[in-house]
DNA sequence: CTGCCTGCAAACTCTTTGCACGAAT
DNA sequence: ATTCGTGCAAAGAGTTTGCAGGCAG
C-alpha cells in the first residue's frame, strides 16, 4: 500500500469512528509511515515534531491506540519497558514472529504460518477464542560470535 | 520437583555464582514455590513478607532476576505494563505458550512443542542462535460470551 | 573481619490524565 | 457554535539505584 493511500485509509478510519481528522493525528501518521523499521513512541514524537512542531507527547500517546486500532500500525511488545511499533504495510500481519537480536537489538520478522493453526487447538484445549499470537524469538548473532564484531553494530 | 529439593537448587545455584543465600532470598524462594498460579512482583513481597517480615520490595526485584536465571522461576510477559511469574517445576519450559483471557485476566499455559522447531527456521534463514522464544495468545472466554459469565470471575 | 546484601527512599522510565485553550466540522 | 482535540505539566505505575548500616561466610 502506497503512502497516499495508507493516509486516506486512516482518515476514513476516523471520520468512520467520528473522530476528528486533525493536522497532528495526520503529522504522526505520516511520520510512523514514513519509518522503515520498528519506532518507539517518543522516536515518532521526533518524527512527527519535523513534520509539524505543534505536536506533542500526548497527542502521540493518545493517537498510537488510534492507529493500532485501525491495523495500520503494528505494535511490537519484546517485553523490554518500552513499546514499538511499525507500519504494516501489508496485510493483517498476524502470523509473523519477531526475532530480537540482543546484540544488535534489531527486531526481525519472519512468518510463522503455524501460528494460524495453532489458534485452533488453544480453542479446543481452553474453549477460548483468540484474539490474537506473538511470537518472540531472543537470539544471538551468529556473525559477532564468529567475528567479535556484529554487522549491524556501528 | 519438591519444594525442600527445589529450595537445594537454588541454595545451591547462589553459592556456585558466589551470592550468599540470605534469609531473605531464601523467603522469598520459598514465596515463590508456595505459588499454585502466576505472580507479581508485588504479591510476591507480600507473601515474602508473611514468611520473613524483613523482606523489601528492592530485595524482590533484586532477587527476581536471580531465580529466573536459574530457571526456577520463569517470566512471563503479557504485554500489560507489569511482569509475571511462575515457579518452574518442570523441565525447560521453553516450548510452552501463554494463554490469556481478556475476560478473566487468567493465564493458562499449553505446550507448544512446535517453537522447538522452529528456532532452527531462524537460525537459517537470519543467521541469529535462538536464546528463547515465547508464544502468547490472547483470547476470549467461549463461556462469558455464551451464557454471560465467566466462569473464572467473580 | 570483610565485603556482599539489605532496607529505605528517592530517582527513573514510560505512559496516562486533568485542565483550560484551540480548532475541525 | 459546539464539541472534540490539544499542549502542558503533573500524576501514576512499575522498577531501579545510591547510600549507610547489617549479616553471611
Amino acid at each position: 500500500m502506497s503512502i497516499p493511500a495508507a493516509r486516506e485509509s486512516f482518515r476514513k478510519f476516523l471520520v468512520q469512528k467520528g473522530l476528528r481528522a486533525t493536522n497532528q493525528r495526520l503529522a504522526i501518521f505520516d511520520a510512523a509511515f514514513a519509518q522503515p523499521e520498528h519506532f518507539t513512541a517518543e522516536q515518532l514524537l521526533d518524527y512527527a515534531r519535523a513534520i509539524d512542531d505543534s505536536v506533542s507527547r500526548a497527542t502521540v500517546y493518545r493517537t498510537l491506540p488510534i492507529m493500532t486500532e485501525s491495523a495500520l500500525l503494528r505494535e511490537v511488545d519484546i517485553g523490554s519497558g518500552e513499546k514499538f511499533y511499525r507500519p504494516n504495510r501489508e496485510g493483517s500481519g498476524s502470523h509473523v514472529a519477531q526475532v530480537v537480536c540482543v546484540d544488535c537489538d534489531r527486531i526481525f520478522e519472519i512468518s510463522a504460518p503455524f501460528m494460524e493453526w495453532y489458534g485452533s487447538t488453544v480453542s479446543s484445549k481452553l474453549n477460548l477464542t483468540p484474539i490474537s499470537q506473538r511470537l518472540q524469538v531472543s537470539a544471538h548473532c551468529n556473525v559477532l560470535r564468529q567475528t567479535g564484531t556484529c554487522p549491524r553494530r556501528g
